[in-house]
Parts: structure tokens; C-alpha cells; sequence
DNA sequence: ATTCTTACA
DNA sequence: TGTAAGTA
């Protein structure tokens, strides 16, 4: 399909579309006039970085994410250099520390509705996780 | 009609 | 990010 279809099937923008191609987060085969091409699997692709990006992950750490998922199933035994391990283990502390300040958020948000009067009402939806 | 690139707001 | 221009 060409980024049309893609951008209604997704509901992202085709300029988005070809800015999360220049972050190399998909890589769309070029045909015939130089269209764009996708397939059905750029489509779960792409909902994956709408995923990523409205959980705050950065574009850089989005890549490397979904180049682990793709690789995840084959490659066995996973391998690295001693200095992409460590700016990986990085990237492992910053999540670490968004967790923390959003479950902390969500804590507060949390126990402020269940005092509330509409405690039962509106707490019913959203990960009843109290 | 659609897409492509580049660029401005 | 949307949009305009000039193409293919």
C-alpha cells in the first residue's frame, strides 16, 4: 500500500508518516516512481511507535526498541558491545525514573477520586488497579 | 488523483 | 505539523 492508505489505516498524518521514516523508525521499500511502499506489517509497525511516542519514549529509544522486538524471536543469544550494553542500561534508569514520577502521579490522582463522590462512578473504567 | 521533496510559518 | 510549489 502507499502512505495514503497507510495514514487512513493508522490515523497518522503521511507527513508524520515520512518523519518517522527519517527517525528510521520504519524503512518503506521504494518502487516503481519512487513511491513509498508499505505492507500489512508496516501497519502493526506503526501503531507500535503511536504506542511509544504518546508513552513519552524518546524517538532514539523507540529505534532501538523496535529493532529488539524484531530480532527478539531468532537470535537466541543476545549480543552487544560492553559500550552499547551500558548506554542501554542508561536508557534503563530513565525509564525507571518516568515510572516512578507517573506511578507516583497516578498515586495521588488515584486516592484524591476515591475520596471523591463519584469514587465508584468513575473509577470503574480505567486500570481499577486502586 | 496521489505522491515526492524542500521549505516556510 | 500543515501547507504550498512544481514534478513524476
Amino acid at each position: 500500500m502507499k502512505i495514503g492508505e497507510l495514514a487512513r489505516r493508522t490515523g497518522v498524518s503521511t507527513r508524520l508518516l515520512r518523519y518517522y521514516e527519517e527517525q528510521g523508525l520504519i524503512s518503506p521499500a521504494r518502487t516503481t516512481n519512487t513511491y513509498r511502499t508499505y505492507d500489512e506489517q508496516e501497519v502493526a509497525r506503526v501503531e507500535q511507535v503511536v504506542g511509544l511516542v504518546r508513552a513519552g519514549v524518546p524517538t532514539r529509544l523507540a529505534r532501538v526498541l523496535l529493532d529488539l522486538e524484531d530480532v527478539r524471536v531468532e537470535d537466541l543469544a543476545p549480543s552487544c558491545t560492553r559500550q552499547v550494553a551500558e548506554l542501554l542500561a542508561e536508557e534503563l534508569t530513565g525509564l525507571d525514573e518516568r515510572i516512578a514520577c507517573l506511578t507516583k502521579s497516578r498515586r495521588t490522582l488515584c486516592d484524591y477520586l476515591q475520596r471523591t463522590e463519584h469514587a465508584t462512578a468513575v473509577l470503574e473504567n480505567a486500570g481499577a488497579t486502586t
